[in-house]
DNA sequence: GCTTGCGCCTGAATGC
DNA sequence: TGCATTCAGGCGCAAG
């Protein structure tokens, strides 16, 4: 599942595959990846065809690469990959978007099974997209404010994972990262927000910052290919996890069968010993 | 304005 | 064996 740190890998790849090179041709070939596009896959096509991308920024789990005035704004949703490759190779059945260069050089290729991410052409702000004007700043920006958000946190009437979860208040942290902060910072997911305390506060924002930053010097965390860089290949931080995707297996730190639960109709992963169910549980 | 729940989608896994 | 159902997840939207 693309979070974070796999869009942060996707973006390197891109500045260092894809930029300063010209498109030659876009052919959207799943009218869903461009639904976000106002006029559909042909404005999406015509509006990048013969362009340049000059960079590739990211905000959270969106991308986004300039081209002039606008900019290619893409998320992978949750088995989107962006791939470079030779040409030539056989085209694969789940390809949603193919862009080809006027150069010799690699291809690109959006491919998502589950249709998930898109894509979509926007006017290129000073700071944001419009579309993405409402998505808060993640840990790793200098715009983020750790004060600005631990006060939104205690004024939130919810469960502290929902608001992990919430990518306007803060960005970039998925169900996975959700849950192995959590775990680090020794607290149960369903523990109301406005009764966390600074320290408890200050110990999480720090769980997440350390769970992100390893994950991306990992190159991210795969399951079954879901996920992968430009080149196609896995990282490796799923080895790291302590407890997402581990029920029943012994929490690393106390030795107590990992639980899982549901709620907001997916998985939470959490250990008991650790990470007490509060007595006003919330989410 | 804030919180909560649903629908979108596909393929693997599971159940009958 | 074959068909039906369940599950996974992020996001945007609508309802409360």
């Amino acid at each position: 599942m693309p979070e974070l740190p796999e869009v942060e890998t996707v973006r390197r790849g891109l500045e260092r595959h894809v930029l300063g090179r010209s498109i030659e041709a876009v052919h959207v070939l799943h009218p869903r990846a461009v639904r976000r596009q106002p006029a559909g896959a042909v404005e999406f096509e015509t509006a990048l065809a013969g362009r340049t991308l000059d960079s590739a920024r990211r905000r959270g789990k969106y991308l986004w690469m300039s081209v002039g005035e606008d900019a290619v704004l893409a998320h992978l949703g949750m088995s989107g990959q962006l791939l470079v490759g030779e040409p030539q190779r056989p085209l694969s059945p789940h390809v949603r978007i193919w862009f080809s260069f006027k150069d010799e050089g690699p291809d690109l290729r959006f491919t998502d099974q589950r249709t998930f991410g898109h894509m979509c052409v926007v006017r290129d702000g000073a700071e944001l997209p419009d579309p993405i004007a409402h998505i808060a700043p993640d840990p790793f920006e200098s715009a983020f404010d750790p004060v600005l958000l631990a006060r939104r946190l205690r004024q939130r009437r919810t469960g502290v994972k929902r608001a992990l979860l919430d990518q306007s208040l803060v960005s970039g942290i998925g169900n996975i990262y959700a849950d192995e902060a959590l775990w680090r910072a020794r607290l149960h997911w369903a523990r109301p927000t406005e009764t966390l305390n600074g320290p408890e506060i200050s110990r999480l924002l720090a769980a997440v910052r350390e769970v992100l930053g390893e994950a991306l010097a990992a190159g991210g965390t795969s399951f079954d290919d879901m996920y992968v860089n430009v080149n196609g290949e896995s990282g490796y931080f799923e080895r790291s996890l302590a407890v997402y995707g581990r029920e029943g297996l012994p929490c690393p730190r106390c030795g107590t069968q990992v639980r899982r639960d549901s709620f907001m109709n997916r998985s939470v992963y959490s250990c008991p010993g650790c990470q007490p169910r509060p007595r006003r549980a919330r989410w």
